[in-house]
DNA sequence: CCAACTTTGAGAATTTGTGCACAAGGTCGG
DNA sequence: CCGACCTTGTGCACAAATTCTCAAAGTTGG
């Protein structure tokens, strides 16, 4: 309750992370055993120690540099996503497949043509690349990454992409997030039946 | 293994939706079992009709309307998602409380003010308002938009915002995924002990 | 230095999820 | 109309995750 004001600037005991991440204490002890004991009987855990080993078992003391691929809308967005930077994401090339756009500018960085991939991956030790050109092109890019020797995919194109095992490849689909929102609104809109909660109103 | 083209062009088996999936049999019928039993013993699933009670129960035959606030790299992208229109969402306002930016089209749709909300989701039945603005702006627009009576929130914003209980509230972060692709990388590079993988390249 | 209080770390108990096995229902060729 | 075969739906067992509980370690004030 005294906040960081008082007793301890530094420290945060698993009641208060519980309570902020709302679950369970137990767990966030748990959880918090993972990465070694920590904590400090009596005290809780040292905050800036807790984040120094949680950044490193999550890989975000180090610098991973990315490749985007198709430079359209949701590249340029990606392109400037502050909060990639902010994690040790560095974006350190673009690539487009459209003549139009090589040479232009996107955020500091010019805009590459596909071929020079295999190059911009070994020069610049790229460790993820990220897919964000329209579906029809997804599967190029991605066999394209492969080759260049890259090991961690980011698919956001709208559509499954195929990978040897050896690779990493995770899918982005945006549309999945509205489907749980209407999913749940669905369910309120239907079941007015549990007496609390009396819903301002209603869409459709 | 006979695919469509053979004895029931509209039927699929449990057996083969796990493989799809990479998941058990066991499992797709137990998850199946969710929406009733519209199995047939000896047969299968019925393509058209296991499709339909999946999107009903998902929520896919409503139309929901939606509103993009914040329209600059991210909004863009996300009034052009294809994908949001293929599964009934519907973008049916862009709101930017930049005034360079009012009354200019983006994919159709002319950009409003931020005061014109209350009235947009009245008229137009909105369900659903992304929130696609920096993070300084995120709070306020959050607040606008429960104002406005919207009771389900989608945040791309890069910060964290609070609504009242009875709103649904998702966040989304890009970077999320990354950390994951890394994380993964990281125990790639650092665990090379177990025998099988000769990984071709290694990043940093 | 002690007594009252806090908080971790970990074993035990409980809940939840997954996979297996099989009876029941249904198809198909003859 | 029958027998061989296929596939669902579900009870059961096991595995994993979560929560409960408490001894041990540590702090604070006098």
């Amino acid at each position: 309750m005294l906040e960081t004001a008082d007793h301890g600037i530094g420290t945060v005991s698993s009641q208060r992370l519980a309570e902020l991440a709302g679950v369970n204490a137990a767990k966030v002890r748990k959880d918090l055993s993972y990465l070694g004991s920590y904590g400090t009987r009596g005290v809780g855990y040292d905050v800036p120690h807790l984040l120094h080993e949680i950044s490193r078992e999550l890989g975000l003391t180090h610098d991973w540099p990315v490749v985007i691929v198709g430079v359209g809308n949701l590249g340029h967005a990606l392109a400037n996503y502050q909060r990639f930077e902010a994690r040790g994401y560095r974006v350190v090339a673009l690539v487009d497949a459209d003549p139009e756009k090589l040479g232009h500018t996107v955020g500091g960085l010019v805009i590459e043509p596909l071929d020079a991939l295999p190059a911009i991956a070994r020069e610049r030790a790229v460790a993820i690349g990220i897919i964000a050109t329209p579906a029809h092109a997804a599967q190029e890019v991605a066999d394209r990454l492969v080759e260049a020797g890259i090991t961690s995919i980011l698919n956001f194109a709208p559509t499954v992409v195929a990978a040897p095992p050896e690779v990493s490849l995770r899918k982005v689909d945006l549309a999945i997030e509205l489907q749980i929102l209407s999913f749940y609104q669905q369910r309120r809109d239907a079941e007015p039946t549990p007496a609390p909660a009396p819903v301002a109103r209603v869409a459709r």
